[in-house]
DNA sequence: GTCTATACTTTGATAGAC
DNA sequence: GTCTATCAAAGTATAGAC
């Protein structure tokens, strides 16, 4: 008696990938204003039926997207905090985890300004960040957890306010990244870069 | 010989300007996603084509929006720094530009955000913006001259890096606008207030 | 599961009266 | 300058063959 459906692993092609592929593609180049299931059947080389075979109605692919883009690499990156820093200094840790969190910052950040563009996924993001737990505090707290057994090790300084640098800290590598995705990459490097601007919160706070 | 036209000071009524505050409201609740000229109309209490009389076409409008919202605000702001911070101790000034400039990203974040979402007026956006030669790294500049001369006058340690501790001060209070941009009013204090955050930035860099 | 063809809706924009 | 009425185009979504 098998309990598998016949004709298991991928019954036809991964379609249902490729709209959602192309669909945070476009999004990313074109914008989620003008974003209709007619482009992204063209460009994924599909019809717009299989849109809507593989998904209930165009916001069920959004949100299927958000989830794809935004929540799950999330999950994946927040995890990822104490391998990146283990046996590193102060200063290292600082810099290795800050790079991270802009290229983080980098790749979810289209999405996340589609989003704000549009009430009813604006309301699912929240209510799914809002469940998961996360939001910007999570970076946060994180390094705060950091810093506050390095400050216990006697490597940070014993006056410093802990929550509140990591605070700077994952505020720095944010406008890092939205200012080069508001700008685009064209913009020129008129910001300290983020090496510079991170190093000097290092130095600001390691016990002497 | 009247240059004047005849029956100058606002020949009908602020259609126009109704027309802007409720499109610029409109994108702060609902998103730009679905802005319609007819819900425009509507909540304007105008007719469309009253819209089609003062803007050639809807992107016209929307360009419009983000020049009175965005644009306009940018240079009034970026005109008022010494005003704030005159006769004030590092300290305070740090403290009172923060304030000010996260009250002004969060009253032109929903509108930049919104741009993002529509490659012509992002387009449009960076245009202005490079023309007008703004971006975050103006406030930055602006800070870092200000602490330059606190350094120079023995007020600030001699040893920092202020280009650096000015973009950490600008993205705090970037981030601190944006999280509440993003999760909404109803999103806890889950991070450090940005008062405590830039407490902490002022007194690990005034001279002891 | 995917396609072609099409139904139905909404949208941006204009014509013409006042 | 503003309105009502209207239209062509574009959009989402579905039916039915394969």
């Amino acid at each position: 008696m098998q309990t598998e459906k016949p004709r298991r692993g991928r019954p036809s092609e991964g379609v249902r990938e490729a709209i959602l592929e192309t669909t945070l593609e476009l999004i990313g180049t074109e914008g989620i204003a003008r974003l209709t299931t007619k482009e992204i059947a063209a460009r994924a080389g599909v019809s717009e039926a299989s849109i809507y075979y593989h998904f209930a109605d165009k916001k069920a692919l959004l949100e299927g997207v958000v989830f794809e883009a935004v929540l799950k690499p999330l999950q994946v990156f927040a995890a990822s905090f104490a391998e990146r820093v283990a046996g590193k200094s102060v200063r290292e840790a600082l810099l290795e985890y800050g790079r991270a969190l802009e290229r983080f910052w980098l790749r979810v950040l289209p999405v996340i300004s589609a989003i704000q563009a549009d009430v009813e996924l604006r309301t699912y993001l929240r209510e799914r960040i809002g469940e998961l737990g996360f939001g910007p505090h999570r970076g946060v707290r994180i390094v705060a957890g950091f810093l506050r057994q390095q400050q216990q090790a006697g490597r940070v300084r014993a006056d410093v306010d802990v929550e509140a640098v990591a605070m700077s800290f994952a505020s720095t590598c944010f406008l890092s990244a939205y200012q080069r995705h508001m700008l685009g990459p064209g913009a020129r490097r008129k910001l300290p870069s983020l090496v510079q601007a991170l190093s000097t919160l290092a130095d600001l706070i390691v016990a002497e």
